[in-house]
DNA sequence: CGACACTCCTGATGGC
DNA sequence: TGCCATCAGGAGTGTC
């Protein structure tokens, strides 16, 4: 599943071959992708453009168009953006045609999406609603995922994954970076210790880091445009390691389900949380109720 | 606010 | 061997 260094990764490749070229015809073959718009409709909108910046924020790919137009990519689960194909990779959804490169987006499971913003206005209230902060990015200190962590009583693993705190982290990531901080991933977030959330976001960042080196992460799906795989897969420090040994500790690697999401886990590493009682949880509000 | 179910989708897997 | 049920999950939506 593509996250933020897979959909990176991509980036990194069709920037150079395609910045600065114009968008000749977007060919959408399956509708479903750019609901609720007509697929003629953001043809119409688009073709014609030249991109002059090929971006991105969290897992979404920015296609950045004459005039502020943009066209906003999101994989999904299978999605993928194949450079100058040999002919119609399976499952092509949409054709962007370029002065002298054709995309493909195939995509075998059709949860990807295309949409659109006019006006950098647009764009920023898209974002503004769907996404947090990057954690690539300079806001992103320890300080700033101390107060995020305080505002949730979510399990840690599910306030990773909620793009609207951190956008960008996603099943592999949170895994990674969990284990990397010995925090277990039922763990209240806002019961994160300063020292604990100050690991997390060392965690994060090394985590991404190094799907980034590896050029991403391959289970099933995920190519760069060219049809290779990444490497991340073969350096999970937990991610589908059910039953294999802790690389710290050497007791058995645990799957178990956090925000309905496969997650492993080592819990000699990465202590479970005590359980708290009601009550104690009850004497932490205000006792007094208005009269 | 959060847990949970449901939706989208299709190939892989497990049971019998 | 063949068929059916179940699972996988990113994100949106809706319910309690």
């Amino acid at each position: 599943m593509p996250e933020l260094p897979e959909v990176e990764t991509i980036r990194r490749h069709l920037a150079p071959p395609l910045e600065g070229r114009t968008l000749r015809t977007l060919e959408i073959l399956d509708p479903r992708w750019c609901r609720p718009l007509a697929p003629q409709e953001l043809a119409n909108a688009l073709e014609g453009r030249t991109l002059e910046r090929l971006s991105r924020r969290g897992k979404y790919l920015v296609w950045e168009l004459t005039d502020d137009a943009y066209l906003l990519v999101h994989l999904r689960m299978t999605g993928n953006l194949l450079l100058d194909p040999q002919g119609a990779p399976p499952y092509t959804r949409v054709w962007l045609r370029f002065d002298g490169h054709d995309l493909a987006f195939a995509d075998q499971r059709r949860f990807g999406t295309g949409e659109l913003a006019l006006g950098p206005q647009q764009l920023d209230s898209f974002f503004a609603a769907r996404l947090g902060v990057e954690p690539l990015g300079e806001d992103f200190t320890p300080a700033h995922l101390l107060a995020l962590a305080r505002t949730s009583r979510a399990p840690i693993k599910a306030f990773l994954l909620d793009q609207k705190r951190i956008a960008g982290v996603g099943n592999i990531y949170a895994d990674e970076a969990l284990f990397r901080a010995r925090i277990h991933p039922l763990r209240p977030a806002n019961r994160l210790t300063r020292a604990q959330a100050e690991a997390l976001r060392d965690a994060i960042v090394a985590s991404l880091n190094a799907g980034l080196d590896a050029k991403g992460a391959t289970i099933d799906d995920f190519r760069d445009p060219y049809g290779n795989s990444g490497a991340f897969q073969d350096e999970f420090l937990i991610h589908l390691r059910e039953g294999e040994p802790c690389l710290n500790c050497g007791r058995p690697v645990r799957k178990l389900r956090a925000a309905g999401r496969g997650t492993y886990v080592c819990e000699r590493c990465q202590p479970r949380p005590r359980r708290y009682a009601a009550a104690s949880a009850r004497a932490t509000r205000s006792p007094a109720r208005s009269a």
